[in-house]
DNA sequence: TTACCTTTGACAAAATAAGTCAACACTAAA
DNA sequence: TTTAGTGTTGACTTATTTTGTCAAAGGTAA
């Protein structure tokens, strides 16, 4: 379901440390770690940080699973969800570019 | 500012009604419909499509406005928002491909 | 003045998200 | 068969965000 939970979860096991050891290092409770592993909860970008860290992971690509996981959310079973990310990258693309 | 308000604010005029008619109309308070055409509140989808309604416009082109805006919203000051996008994009495509 | 218009800010209420806790079920080692 | 570890669950509280309501202001024109 959740590829950042997944994901998550699998640098946390390679990391070699339990959810609960996991959990307190970052100052959470296991219980919320668990959920948010499971994509039952979600993750902030804070958090998302702050394991990549513990995890010794590369941030980047965690942030951006985290972000697009994010607006996915926000567009399911949205009719118009692709054309409106399109109308987004446009707009994007275009602030960037005059740095509004 | 925001293209949506602006969009449905000229809609609005050019249905030759008052920002207190309208919002009577959809049975919304005169504040946050000013506010909202500003950009100072959200809209919701639902107050978009009677708003369509109301001025006898057609709904997919704001609503996809709606959409893209919440995405930019969530995304605002993000360095990979463009990255972020480009991957929620593919995801899209694939669920409505494999219909997930 | 009167009658409209839009905007503003302050506040209350409702909805969502985030945090806390205790208990459960499972596995494996002692 | 205890003990100690693992992850999961559900109920609950607290905090934060969003939404709704209201009154008043300032503007314009008849």
């Amino acid at each position: 379901m959740s590829t950042l939970g997944l994901k998550l979860r699998e640098l946390r096991e390679q990391a070699g440390l339990s959810l609960r050891k996991a959990a307190m290092q970052v100052d959470i409770d296991v219980a919320v770690l668990s959920k948010m592993e499971r994509g039952e909860r979600k993750f902030s970008k804070e958090l998302v940080l702050k394991l990549a860290d513990l995890y010794k992971a590369n941030s980047d690509q965690l942030v951006i699973d985290f972000l697009s996981e994010k607006v996915l959310y926000e567009l399911e079973d949205e009719d118009f969800g692709l054309e409106a990310l399109k109308v987004a990258e446009k707009q994007m693309k275009y602030k960037k570019q005059k740095n509004v």
